[in-house]
RNA sequence: GGCCCACUAGCUCAAUCCGGCAGAGCAGCUGACUCUUAAUCAGUUGGUUGGAGGUUCGAAUCCUCCGUGGGUCACCA
């Protein structure tokens, strides 16, 4: 859905089904009776996990208000019990008519509805069942919900929840988060595992004294990875603009500027196909550290993991699908090109060139596209054979210079690059290399790139001469690494799809 | 983009194979009930079966096209 003008013609898109119609009745009668449905203050004094407390230090009688929303009502003639839920959790409500008269008792049951946010005043009890809950002497509509939220009933059985009914459409979910998020306390359990893993990132970085800084998502030139982009106009400047695809090329110019050790958080825009660990928008960590190569990126990246995972569950194993992952360094590290000689059967180094190496798959039954490069067959193995194979944590080292153009060359072998890429949970996590930092180089490099892509034209990429300008300059050796956030969160959350860790997956518009 | 699967009441699902009155639970509504907690009990409303077309005496069901989602493959310096 886009922007709305509103013209006299329009009408609005939404007609109240019957369950609807009925709660707009009840709002009616609410407002007739002189309430307020929807006020803007409340006098909460408690929230629902402090009344319990109350309760359990200081016992019964205490005098409490709370708010929240109703997600139980079991109606009982002269006596109801309701469980109300705020951001702390719930606390269970305990409405007597002798308590409150038969005048509120009836408005209770005639205009509260499930999802109706409500305030409650009265003082904490514990009921027969011994459930703490907070023995109602007034009581007053916070917000009429409209429309019902789906109805999602379990119970505890030996401490396990037991669901007996669900808001299980993931189609649906996705398009109404607000409706998932209200419903499902485990969605959103999830999102604060996904904060308190970015929180956990940030805390290493600044621990390992590197510095947050922010740099433009609009950019006039994109670079820093193989990928396309968005394109965006700016009126004023008449000037075509792309979302950034990665943060790289403005980072290492910092570390022209002396800045020693930088990182940011952010999110990236790729113009490419979504799947299950593919979104449009995706966040991306990445740093650069001066004076390191890519064999000391490998040790920050491992104790980054399991500092992760130290914060989040106390230990370095994590459960995911099915599987006990130890994310404790140091990490197996291995070849690409033994990994591809291990899990594929060829060794590339033995086919030197595009032809030689098509002509070696088609021997092991592969069909590899006639248009790839060398260097694109090669990583094509690694996706087809390798990655799956990688259920623990492992580095997958030195890649074949011609699909890594940011990459410093390996002393001894000019075909390979000082690059590596992680992999846990049969996933590529991230990606890093030594930098390179010769102007010249690299220069020759994005040359070489540019002769490669000019044949297949769409994919063509600009030169950067600023950043070859700030090469110019000097940039200390140094290492770099990105790694995709939202893939670690479906690690430590243990989600197979991107979109579940997403709050606002991208969806295709509607009609 | 290719292929496979799904779309039925507000929610979760059945009926689809092999065409024959579109059903259940929850929610809602009416009533009973002053310690319930998946509250219970009795009664009850609710449907353009994702959309359009076709085959047929008759279509949720079979066929075609379209839409959306999921999966998978392809794409993804």
């Amino acid at each position: 859905m886009g922007a709305f003008l509103w013209t006299e013609e329009c009408t609005m898109a939404w007609e109240p089904n019957d369950l609807e119609q009925r709660r707009l009745q009840k709002l009616q009668r609410i407002r007739s009776a002189g309430l307020d449905p929807y006020p803007a203050r409340t006098n909460r004094t408690h929230t629902a996990a402090a009344a319990v407390s109350a309760l359990e230090r200081e016992g019964e009688n205490v005098a409490v208000t709370v708010c929240g929303r109703i997600r139980s009502l079991r109606l009982m003639g002269k006596a109801a019990f309701a469980h109300i839920e705020d951001g702390s959790g719930k606390i269970q409500l305990f409405f007597r008519a002798d308590a409150l008269g038969e005048l509120a008792m009836d408005r209770l049951e005639r205009d509260y509805d499930l999802g109706d946010f409500v305030e409650a005043t009265g003082t904490t009890v514990r009921t027969r069942a011994g459930e703490p809950s907070v023995l109602v002497s007034d009581f007053r509509m916070l917000t009429k919900a409209i429309s019902p939220l789906p109805v999602v009933k379990e119970q505890q059985v030996d401490g396990e929840r037991v669901r007996y009914s669900a808001f299980a459409d993931v189609e649906e979910r996705y398009r109404q988060r607000y409706a998932d998020l209200a419903s499902n306390a485990e969605v959103r359990e999830l999102f604060r595992t996904r904060a308190r893993v970015v929180a956990a990132l940030r805390q290493f970085m600044d621990q390992e004294s590197f510095l947050e800084v922010e740099t433009p998502i609009l950019q006039p030139i994109y670079g820093g990875a193989a990928a396309r982009p968005f394109v965006t106009h700016h009126q004023q400047l008449h000037q075509d603009l792309y979302l950034r695809i990665s943060f790289e090329l403005y980072l290492k110019r910092l570390l022209v500027g002396m800045y020693d050790r930088v990182y940011e958080i952010g999110r990236d825009f790729r113009n490419e196909g979504v799947s299950f660990k593919h979104n449009p928008e995706f966040t991306q960590l990445e740093f650069y550290a001066a004076y390191l190569d890519y064999n000391q990126v490998m040790e920050l990246a491992e104790n980054m993991l399991a500092y992760v995972a130290r914060q989040l569950t106390g230990g370095t194993s994590i459960e995911s699908e099915g599987q006990t992952i130890d994310l404790a360094p140091p990490w197996r590290r291995l070849t690409l090109r033994q990994a591809i000689l291990d899990t594929a059967g060829i060794d590339y180094t033995q086919h030197p060139t595009a032809k030689d190496l098509a002509a070696a798959m088609r021997a092991h039954g592969h069909q590899p596209d006639p248009r790839s490069s060398w260097g694109k067959l090669v990583d094509s193995l690694l996706g087809t054979h390798v990655e799956p194979t990688l259920i623990q944590p492992t580095f997958v080292l030195d890649y074949p210079r011609d699909i890594s153009p940011l990459a410093k060359t390996k002393p001894n072998d000019p075909t390979h690059v000082e690059r590596f890429e992680f992999f846990i949970a049969g996933m590529e996590m991230g990606n890093a290399f030594s930098e390179i930092n010769d102007p010249l180089d690299q220069q020759e490099r994005f040359l070489e790139m540019g002769r490669l892509y000019d044949a297949k034209d769409e994919d063509a990429h600009p030169m950067d001469e600023d950043y070859l300008r700030a090469m110019r300059y000097g940039m200390p050796p140094c290492g770099g690494f990105g790694t995709g956030v939202d893939r670690l969160v479906m690690l430590f959350a243990d989600r197979r799809s991107i979109r579940e860790v997403l709050l606002f997956p991208h969806l295709r518009n509607r009609e």
